[in-house]
DNA sequence: TCTGGGGTCCTAGGACCC
DNA sequence: TCTGGGGTCCTAGGACCC
């Protein structure tokens, strides 16, 4: 074995990770603690559940379920709509709680953290145990919320620990004992370890993650992508993926989509799905103040298939209007006649810090700037407001569609004509 | 659970250049 | 003009995550 040099670079790390029970079900029970112990979902506003209490599950709710079947089945359910503003501030605040304890946090998702817990048993005179179980315990009491906790050498074996005991649980993966672990982890249920990768692995006879981890760094790197490679160290209890602790103030890519039933041909209405998937995504870059250098939009039909098109901006921007011009062609080029569809999409992609445009006084830049101040004014009263005020016409069928049978008086009174 | 919405990263392959 | 070797950049698409 040549794996003596890669031994030497083991580091004794200790790698805590923390993840919500059901999270929004359950911040949803903390603001309201007379749901506790009831069949609880929330996903009202989508139609479908996205998270469930371990009593609706129990009652044979899952995840995905379609709202409607969830009234007619189990009507002793109770249904809420998902309250984005109270997860994110309880999200906050549980990390806030693991922050009283450690320096490098990664806020890995909305209920989900890691943090580098190295050395704090000497600094805080405590074992890394009870510094779990402080975290756990000020997290249930000061939150109401219940969590699950991983302590490890590394980050995907951190998230197997966590996974171990939920909820409520507290697993300890220690390096002599890695293996007992990963003999009893299918490997995909692995973090990395995705449907297909799993398969190709177990046509090769490997279903545990001991199986995997079993396997010589040779191997893994003649049959599988380098991202495998760092699973298969980190399970051998190497770091091989690092703590990202910036907070995310920025992205990469700023994605809009809509999926409707029954899915449709009608092209008008096609089109003020896509404009309305555009003006919210231009909506969230201007929030964030980026402008998109590359933009796609797609369409997906009954079954399930892609087609796309993408466009290079001459100019770079975020105002709908020029995207929905750049994009009209385009739109007519992935559009099949006869064919249904069920959700359409833009991706805006290749974002750049928003810039002033000083040098470029031609018309397609003065136009543009003219549509920024537009913008930057609507977007202020909205904010002051807390809604959608303004819409362009393109997008009108698209919330049409939303407020059939009542009045829409009220939505068009709102159009924007560009 | 046949499929909602929002992201990130990696790789293969083509275009282009010297 | 042809052949060969090598490098960079970009794009499309796959796979994965919550």
């Amino acid at each position: 074995m040549e794996d003596a040099d890669f031994k030497k670079t083991i580091e004794n790390k200790v790698i805590l990770h923390i993840d919500g029970d059901a999270f929004f079900v359950s911040v949803e029970v903390a603001k309201n603690p007379a749901l506790k112990g009831l069949p609880v979902v929330t996903g009202e506003e989508r139609g479908i559940v996205s998270a469930l209490s371990y009593e609706a599950k129990a009652l044979g709710v899952s995840r995905g379920m379609s709202i409607y079947r969830v009234k007619k089945d189990f009507p002793q359910v109770t249904i809420l709509p998902g309250d984005y503003k109270a997860y994110a501030h309880y999200s906050e605040m549980m990390f806030d709680i693991v922050r009283r304890y450690a320096y490098d946090i990664e806020e890995y998702s909305i209920d989900e953290c890691f943090a580098d817990m190295t050395g704090l048993d000497r600094t805080l005179k405590l074992s890394y145990r009870q510094i779990a179980e402080k975290i756990k315990k000020e997290v249930n009491e000061e939150l109401g919320l219940s969590v699950s906790v991983g302590l490890a050498p590394t980050k995907v074996l951190a998230k197997v620990a966590s996974n171990w005991v939920k909820p409520n649980g507290l697993t300890i993966i220690e390096r002599s004992n890695v293996n007992e672990f990963l003999a009893k982890k299918p490997i995909e249920k692995i973090w990395g370890i995705g449907p297909k990768t799993a398969q190709i692995l177990t046509k090769r006879g490997i279903h545990t993650a001991l199986d995997f981890s079993n396997k010589s760094l040779e191997w893994v790197r003649q049959n599988l992508s380098a991202p495998y490679e760092s699973i298969w160290r980190e399970l051998h209890g190497e770091i091989a993926i690092g703590m990202d602790t910036e907070l995310k103030t920025t992205y990469s890519s700023i994605q809009k989509t809509h999926t409707f039933h029954p899915a449709t041909g009608d092209k008008l209405f096609l089109w003020s799905q896509l404009s309305k998937n555009i003006e919210d995504a231009c909506r969230k870059a201007r929030r964030y103040k980026l402008v998109p250098l590359k933009i796609v939009i797609f369409l997906k039909d009954q079954n399930m298939k892609y087609t796309k098109a993408s466009v290079r901006l001459k100019t770079p921007s975020n105002a709908p209007e020029i995207i929905l011009e750049e994009m009209c062609e385009q739109f007519d080029s992935i559009y099949a006649r006869g064919t249904k569809y069920r959700t359409t999409g833009v991706t805006l992609e290749n974002l750049v810090e928003n810039y002033v445009q000083q040098e470029d006084l031609f018309n397609t830049g003065s136009k543009a700037k003219k549509l920024q101040i537009i913008h930057q004014q609507i977007d202020t009263l909205e904010d002051k407001l807390g809604k959608r005020v303004v819409y362009l016409a393109s997008t009108h069928n698209a919330l049409k569609q939303k407020t059939k049978g009542t009045s829409i008086d009220d939505t068009d009174q709102n159009l924007l004509f560009l």
